[in-house]
DNA sequence: CCATCTAATAATGTCGATATTTTATAATTT
DNA sequence: AAATTATAAAATATCGACATTATTAGATGG
């Protein structure tokens, strides 16, 4: 037995611990779309051999975060307008569809949850709202903060339909589509006005959960969703 | 340019090769589940090193084909009742919603796709309705050219939701299901009445789709898509 | 000056070797 | 005999090296 709680005894392979640095890197733009990802270049900065690397390579493959040419090596995976349309719409969908099954399902359990991450999330929001300056490192740090907290907020109402698989394909499409709110979303784009209306977005979503009211819960998740989509559309690359 | 038509000049690596192999070789079994993967027995099997074949096997990890236990190696991913419900059923979601997008890009290329290739399995269901024996060989083949025909049906209804993100989580489904009717479905389940039943619900199914019903269109697909859960369900393995 | 060919340089994909860890087997103790 | 420890065998994860292929830079000719 393990004293230590939350420590997995055995050790994580490199292969293990780069798959996720690589895929921080892309998705927060450290390497940009379509950049070639030089072999001499990846050995540098993780520290490790090729053959972990190119295993962390072919698994973020599979995810379509790289993709690769016989013989010419791996770059990332490139960005398009289309791509961005499919990826939001897609993940509005498969978002709405968790929250139809998670009704079906729900329980106390359930709703405590959402309550719970619904005051986490208000409290940072509320902390966000007392920065000035957005642009300041801390605020960056703040942003991020309200970022993870939003998106445990809405894991929180979708892992109530008790579907592991379509657990892993909303969680796939949310990690596409942070990439393009990372790479296109301009910081100005982000003031109190869209935390604001975050804010009763969500509200309203929750008094539709909690009375069952599927088909309006599903349309308002979807809409919630596109909204960033709908800055991004008009951005530049 | 280049002259044979279909030749892409670019040769696979080896990676590339196994990887559809051993896909194969799991899909259809060959592999039990669970199974441990010996690098020694792959390396003999596919003829090469251990480089390609791990890429090749971290990127079924990916795809929830193997597990690995780093210093253990990969075993095949196990099956479970829990994950044979979880798989249908999310299939029959993400189907029935590529269904209603597809009816509301429909268009008389669709259509086409749609009339053609249910033509083409009506033909290959009539052959197997002449076969006397279901276990022969010949059987084996033309069951197998059927469920590639059955498949593709699906794929030309499907891919009017003209929507990447939404028809590649279709495709992993798909072939997560077959795996499981393949280690499970016993040969004497696949009689004439199943060929039978299929064809009505496909009949129903075009029906719904060429006058536009969604609601219907939808509905008729889940359920389709639920009869080998409902005939896999009681099996023992 | 631009295009084409050639030589060099660099990068890729794969293999074999090695250190480490796990598993299987034998020996020892209670 | 069962359980524990010690030993041997096997398997894994990673690295460095090599052959092959792609890319760049320079030379040649139009």
């Amino acid at each position: 037995m393990d004293s230590s709680p939350l420590s997995n005894s055995n050790t994580e392979s490199y292969a293990e611990q780069v798959v996720s640095q690589l895929k921080q890197d892309i998705l927060q733009g450290y390497f940009a779309p379509n950049e070639k990802l030089l072999m001499s270049r990846l050995k540098a900065r993780y520290n490790m051999g090729v053959s972990p690397l190119r295993e962390a390579l072919s698994q973020l493959l599979v995810e379509q975060l790289v993709v690769v040419e016989n013989q010419k090596g791996f770059r990332v995976h490139p960005v398009s307008k289309a791509e961005l349309k499919d990826i939001y719409h897609t993940r509005a969908h498969i978002e709405s569809l968790c929250i139809k099954l998670a009704i079906e399902n729900a329980n106390d359990e359930w709703e405590g949850q959402i309550i719970a991450s619904d005051h986490r999330l208000k409290k940072t929001a509320h902390l966000l709202s007392q920065t000035n300056n957005l642009n300041s490192e801390q605020a960056r740090q703040q942003l991020q903060q309200w970022e993870a907290t939003h998106h445990r907020f809405h894991s929180a109402i979708t892992s109530g339909c008790q579907s592991p698989a379509l657990l892993k394909v909303r969680h796939s499409l949310y990690e596409k589509a942070s990439r393009y709110r990372n790479l296109w979303l301009n910081q100005y784009m982000v003031d109190n006005q869209v935390f604001d209306t975050n804010e009763k977005d969500h509200d309203q979503l929750i008094e539709a959960l909690l009375k069952r009211n599927s088909k309006l819960a599903c349309e308002l998740i979807y809409q919630h969703l596109l909204n960033p989509y709908k800055l991004l559309q008009g951005s530049e690359f």
